[in-house]
DNA sequence: AAATAACCGAGACGGTACGTCCGGTCTTATG
DNA sequence: CATAAGACCGGACGTACCGTCTCGGTTATTT
């Protein structure tokens, strides 16, 4: 005969199980790792919305509550996933804490990098999973959020940094404010990608560049 | 006058396609605006993810059926009901063939335009369905074309416009691309909402038009 | 014939999903029973062609899918529901394994028996389900011959191994098929029940028997 | 479940109609013939089941809505179309009112009509109608006792007519009653085909004969 | 001959239920 | 005690039909 737990009826405000955190030293380092490739791999072949968690269980060979008990949903998953793919990408690339370069010419090394950055913007390993979060991250405003504290805020604030430098030597007018004039050439990149306004390409950036350098009234 | 008092039953060519296409015509008006009413209500209310085709039916007092008869999916409901607010907006507002107003100073009509375009960014009854919208446009991808074309591009196109009308006054250099140039104060200003990555102000947009147009290196 | 088809991927009735089978140890005893309780109750309430799988879930608190797991449709949940209440009866009446009485005189044991089917017969607890099955099993042959086989037969046996004994003890002429005979008594009984060709009574039994065991010609 | 789609403000005394019964003068016997058979077609391609409303008014050209002003629902259809189908089957036998044939041999004229009762019983063209309207009948009553009326009453009677002749002419006991008695060979028969439960042959009704007439106890 | 009235084919409509899918929780048995 | 497996309750999906309700178009009668 089987004994079923009673039920815990006296909290009223018992919503979700307020079930203590799991051991995180007892975790299964395999099951955590086919998860999250299991969650690239569907994204990339069968688009985001259509990816589910019952989905990237089977694929991954694990139990759903496997999922459950360490993330909260799936896009949970996927920005871990997605996180985990571009430390592995830098930790391939070899490149220690990483910074824009500095040659002195400011137009060329922002130029040098937006192309760079539209190279990985078309990789087609990146583009699915990356999109997907940018969408869950509109309509769902804690993982957007996560999303920009992780990923995209750290990166633009290798923009602010260059920008600074170039400020101290004299390169950019001294009362501008690098983190609005970073987006001067980051944000249209941005959204022609996001939302297809318009094709992206080195050129395109290497424009973008002298644009917002230089201005679009005559000198 | 042709006479044909017998059907014939018999007729091979049977080209009646049937649930292919609804008689447009017959359908009911009273139905498809309080279907799209439903959907942006709920939308505000609920956020997009929990708004279901089931809920709109039941709100919009209609049957399951009448939406999936016209529209493939709640992502077209929304659109259609997005356009139709827009529309409306427009006529109330009596300015059938907009165009940004040119008093001779560039600078100052670009940020009026831009200071109506925050204030309305953060008018809660266009945020929820815009930023849904928005958002599966972002996976959805003839969804987001759609988006693009009805509704984002013939805005920007109204910044085109006032560009070569500056360019032809001397005010914009003349080998500038306006349809670049406009990203440069209208991008940064949709990633800042769409991802929460900033603070949107009117001041912000002010700041904006500055650097855009002067650069942000020393004259 | 105009009428478009669901795509069907394998054979022609595709209904249910090709699920491998469920794991049968692990099956909610609890659910079972409520479900088929549940449809006994809905069937006797508001009979058996309003009665639904939705409302059987749904009075049971029970998942739809829980019902589909097991049962293929509706009529077959009835039918165990109507079995495990016959078995249930059965056990009740702490008989186990049931003949008819055999006092050496056939007509009144006969009689007996007749008598008191004809008292289930009225019973509404067991009338509703009963017919109802009934009426399914004409026209969906497989739960038919379920029905037929688990439930009429059985009981039609009973009537053979009596009457065999008859045919020993010399009441009854030995050329005579008791399966067939049977039905000279039994037919009418259900035919009357089933299509109210006539009222059911205890002195229709009784001359159905006289007339059966004498014949109708003169002696 | 509610339902409560048509309030009935006439009260239960329907003297005034406000639908008033349509203007049968006026009626399409081409669509009434059409309908017909393609109930009767639909019944037996694809079951009684999966024979819609909709699937009847498509196959035979017509408006759903000359089905629902002329019937009260498809099983009404269906009547219709198979008491028209026995008539059209009686008028081309050249058969007017019809009566057991009485060649003074009682067993010879019931076995030989039952032996034209089981040839019909095997044709496919009959079959599927009659067995779905006699399971619609079992569980939605009106029909069944309209089924029964029109059908299968004036069939019984037949026997009992014959069966008084055959008490006049002393081959059958005068204390019998003959609308008892004939169930003794026909409801064997009726359930052997309606519910499976045997094989139906003209031995078999033979044997049904035999055993009524002279009864199952030695003489 | 024109006007009226009803039936007719067609099919959109508000609904109900279908059978499926998946979300998130819970249970069972292994290791 | 985490895990793989998967049954469970719940609820939305998109489809099929129900029975009702227009909408022209065609007859058939009335004016």
């Amino acid at each position: 005969m089987v004994k079923k737990p009673t039920p815990d009826r006296a909290g009223p405000d018992r919503v979700t199980s307020d079930r203590a955190t799991p051991d995180a030293t007892r975790r299964s380092d395999r099951s955590r790792r086919a998860i999250r490739d299991a969650a690239l791999a569907l994204v990339a072949e069968v688009g985001y919305p259509k990816t589910t968690v019952e989905g990237i269980a089977a694929r991954a060979g694990v139990g759903k509550q496997t999922i459950y008990r360490w993330w909260p949903s799936k896009a949970d998953v996927l920005l871990e996933a997605f996180l985990a793919l571009g430390e592995q990408a830098a930790r391939d690339a070899g490149q220690e804490p990483y910074r824009i370069p500095d040659t002195g010419d400011l137009a060329a090394d922002l130029k040098a990098v937006l192309r760079a950055t539209v190279d990985e913007l078309l990789d087609p390993r990146f583009e699915a999973p990356a999109r997907a979060l940018a969408a869950e991250g509109l309509v769902n405003e804690p993982l957007g959020r996560e999303f920009v504290a992780k990923l995209l805020e750290p990166q633009l604030q290798l923009y602010v940094d260059r920008l600074r430098a170039a400020q101290d030597a004299g390169g950019v007018r001294p009362d501008v404010d690098p983190r609005i004039a970073l987006e001067l050439f980051v944000s249209p990149l941005a959204q022609r990608w996001l939302q297809h306004t318009g094709p992206i390409s080195h050129a395109y950036t290497d424009t973008l560049v002298d644009y917002a350098l230089n201005g679009l009234a005559p000198r």
